[in-house]
DNA sequence: TATTGGCACTCGGATACATCGAGTGCTAAC
DNA sequence: GTTAGCACTCGATGTATCCGAGTGCCAATA
């Protein structure tokens, strides 16, 4: 195990150099910290830090910077996180209050986690999970053209306009929408496939007609609903720290806007100890990730399904305070969505 | 006015530079094209062409680079936009056919742009403007709680969910959708707000109650409506051209993600010649944006309001490819929505 | 008058080299 | 276990030099 005031001496590393962004020499660390000891002292430490893989030195002879494992000891060591100001929790309070439909939560939650951190955003939206129908609603447009809505417990519409070639009987919509609601209201999204056959069976007449061609818009409404998806905001803010990434950040970004990796790497976090995960540069499997680190945390909705909300940026960040923003986010999300807890 | 072989060796300049990214000198402008004159001659067109701020030496005594005036003139004189190619012209058909509901064609279609031009490309939301409801529903979903539609003809909905402290009678729910509907449907928006006033005066009981409760969200949702809204794809795109901007990207990237500043530029934008619209440079007036272009078009959806997509990129941009495939997709885009043309 | 070859000139970029200094590792003394 | 001392490393910085693409201009030419 690594005795105590190297320990010491890596958490000092890990901060000034999350603050100044120079490799951090034995001398400047002794003068910004009062260790009781010399720069010398100091020094045999750091051999021990760098002995563990903790920390590496770009070039012989220059400051040391952590590695991966290093920023990963530095958190895990971290016994409270930065709370935030009078002034974010007001911020937050105000933003998430006014909240309309799940879409403009979610969009204002993902820009405001961003102001709030300057990293990168994002928030997945509530997956199918244990989400069950709501209603079901079918609208006529005109003559021969119906609008399918499917509304689930977790806020999310659906819609779909359907063509009617030979048109329709309004008291048949009528009935056909009863006869949905009926069977499918409060069932689990999963289910629906399976309770939709048996009601284009039991239907009669032109009413079965009518919900033979509705029945698999209704199917492809719930599938859609299974793909997850992700908000993203303060893309720029990574921009802004550029010179946190070797060669250049574009690959950076087009890894972060390639949804489906992002949300495999997020779907796979496990939530540990503030109730935050966190994978810390190559912790991750993404290769143009190798750079950055990504902090989640879960939130519940209506439904009670859990998805996740966090920010991503360079492995260089101040974790403290994201990790705190991340988890009050989630927290007052949760809240505003109505979720348990 | 700019004699003929000068103007040529604009284009050919322009052409050059956007491909090499290199300042274009008149040696090498000889080599590639078959001016048959010497590079002499060139130099003294060159000479005119800088007389007419078309172009610029970055330093004494090195090539050529087109400005923003010399990126018009060029555009200006493109009589024919480069046309997609066919397997193009299937991506687009394919990407768009499958259309569900507006979010998700909007959504397609804005990451389909992205990658066709490999620049950041946009589309705004169709907004308020001549669009009208569609429906009104009211649905219920526990004793205390009602889940509150507006649809419009634009395909958009949105929802709201009330709290009735007291409960509410589901007869009386009824009683206000139909009441609602009748008032309202196929009206202008922009009427809504009137018309809603005088239904709450002509309810009565507890109907008159429950409408005091609603109409205030209905109006909450339509101004949400008039709320002007853009979706972004491929950020990194502009990343990948950073040495396009002078200082460092996070400025551009800003700037594109701030909407409201985004929406104000393409709003004052106007079509011209190929149907399409495109500021160049300084042209715009936001200043993080003047070394960008900007390349849109309108679309319109069932509702036939308008809105524009377009794609934004450094000046030096292949105006010809972009305009083609900005045209194209705005084109396709308002066949899928049903828009007239 | 428009074009051309010739030529001196400019200036950014690359290369080479010396210098500087923060920081290291090591050793011997405390 | 800690410390002072010291030789050493190596990136960063600064200076000088050279190279060459490209220019502007002029006198000659068609």
């Amino acid at each position: 195990m690594i005795p105590d005031r190297p320990l010491e001496v890596l958490k000092a590393i890990v901060r000034d150099y999350i603050a100044s962004k120079e490799p951090v020499g034995s001398k400047s660390l002794v003068e910004r910290h009062s260790f009781g000891v010399s720069a010398a002292t100091i020094r045999n430490d750091m051999a021990i830090l760098e002995e563990e893989e903790l920390i590496v030195a770009p070039h012989t002879s220059s400051g040391r910077v952590p590695t991966d494992k290093g920023y990963r000891m530095f958190v895990d060591q971290l016994s409270e996180v930065k709370p935030l100001s009078a002034a974010e929790k007001v911020a937050i309070e105000s933003f998430l209050s006014k909240s309309s439909d799940l879409d403009e939560t979610l969009g204002q939650t993902v820009r405001l986690l961003s102001q709030l951190t300057n990293q990168v955003a994002l928030v997945q939206y509530p997956s199918l999970g244990r989400a069950s129908v709501r209603h079901i609603e079918i609208i006529s447009i005109d003559q021969k053209r119906l609008l399918l809505l499917l509304i689930t417990d977790s806020g999310r519409i659906q819609q779909h306009v359907l063509e009617i070639p030979g048109g329709y009987e309004s008291s048949d919509v009528e009935k056909l929408r009863n006869l949905l609601n009926e069977s499918l209201t409060g069932k689990a999204l999963a289910e629906v496939s399976a309770i939709a056959k048996t009601i284009s069976q039991k239907a009669t007449g032109k009413i079965k007609l009518l919900a033979e061609r509705v029945t698999p818009e209704l199917l492809t409404l719930v599938d859609a609903n299974t793909q997850e998806k992700i908000l993203l905001a303060g893309t720029s803010n990574l921009a802004r720290r550029e010179d946190d990434f070797p060669g250049s950040i574009s690959p950076v970004l087009e890894a972060i806007e390639e949804q489906v990796v992002l949300l495999k790497l997020i779907s796979e976090m496990q939530a540990d100890q503030h109730g935050v995960s966190l994978l810390i540069g190559r912790e991750n499997s993404v290769d143009a990730l190798s750079s950055t680190s990504v902090v989640v945390s879960g939130y519940e909705n209506q439904g009670s399904e859990i998805a996740k909300v966090g920010v991503i940026g360079p492995t260089r960040m101040d974790y403290s305070s994201n990790i705190g923003a991340v988890r009050a986010v989630a927290r007052y999300l949760t809240k505003s969505l109505g979720g348990s807890q």
